[in-house]
DNA sequence: TAGGCCATGTAACCGGTTACATGATTAG
DNA sequence: CTAATCATGTAACCGGTTACATGGCCTA
């Protein structure tokens, strides 16, 4: 999906700034399935905004930077709906580890161990993340979505820590040639 | 990943043509973690042997294109290594369909409906595909990335399958007002 | 005879990232 | 005193996609 549709449905529900939008698509609900930075945000709101999809007002608060808080108007309401009526593409994934894990009988034993040790860390930590998420979700089909990736997730977590060991048995069978081009 | 890497990885395997390339990534054991497009295959191989990484050897048959066939030389070898001792990348990961699924309270309900059987379809398909793929599996990275795979999505489809219900539930509780926007 | 597969490549375009610029406030 | 948080934006760059060009063979 691009900038422009997630965007709009962030507004569809609430107001905010390009600063909250952000942390929403890094931190809060829509982090785990989403992607974007400021430098595609802030361009994108005000195209938005030109195309009259979307308007802003400022607020000023005292000693902290102006807020330009983005809502929806009904022309960006139509288009959202429209969006959402299409069928939505297949996911994109794409995987370093994967990767790696496909070639560790070419890598070094304690690379990969690593690799996957941090995997099963960085995971670890998404889904605690979700699952603080789920506490305070008002929002049903956000909190089906957060409960589809604590579900995904943590049969992720299961595979990682049952076949952690034959991956490093993998690894480690491999000749010593390779410890070299580190 | 970009582009370089995988098809280093590749080649560092075996040899082979852009057109295999893409098809290993489209079909092969790489396509459910991997995307690429014949748009950057082509463009990639040429620097890559530019630089010395790869080599080529041109085959001709009767009645057939030539086919293009890349082989890794030690520098690509010696590059190859020193990325995959790099730790990954955390997976890139982006879901039009949570999306839907996340807003499906605004959502027309068959709408929700086509978009979550369409995925229990693909989904499915893609799990058969690594099915037989492992069954003649011969290299064990391979096979435990497979498997991986195959855990991971079967997890994915339990919860579509089992959760459906509650996500059409949400579709149909919304007002009307939005099968206008179709 | 139409469409799909094999096979290689190019060019225009685009969506998005990275890094930078700016600056006040608050917490450690 | 340093680092983080809040907050908005720009510009250069880049990786990759889409669509096109070409063309013979085989299958339905």
């Amino acid at each position: 999906m691009n900038a422009r549709t997630l965007i709009l449905a962030i507004l569809n529900r609430q107001e905010a700034t390009g600063y909250e939008i952000r942390k929403m698509c890094a931190e809060g609900p829509f982090s785990y399935f989403v992607d974007i930075s400021y430098g595609s945000i802030y361009p994108t709101l005000a195209k938005l905004e030109d195309e009259g999809l979307v308007s802003s007002r400022i607020e000023t608060h005292a000693g902290k930077p102006d807020r330009k808080i983005y809502q929806m108007t009904a022309g960006g309401q139509a288009e959202f709906l429209h969006a959402l009526s299409q069928p939505p593409q297949p996911d994109k994934f794409k995987s370093e580890f994967l990767l790696t894990a496909m070639c560790a009988a070419q890598g070094n034993r304690d690379t990969v161990m690593r690799a996957i040790d941090e995997r099963i860390e960085h995971i670890t930590a998404e889904v605690d993340m979700i699952r603080s998420h789920l506490e305070e979700c008002e929002h049903p089909g956000t909190c089906w979505v957060a409960e589809y990736g604590v579900h995904v997730m943590s049969s992720d977590l299961e595979f990682l820590k049952d076949k952690r060991d034959d991956l490093l048995a993998i690894a480690g069978s491999g000749s010593a040639l390779r410890e070299a081009a580190e």
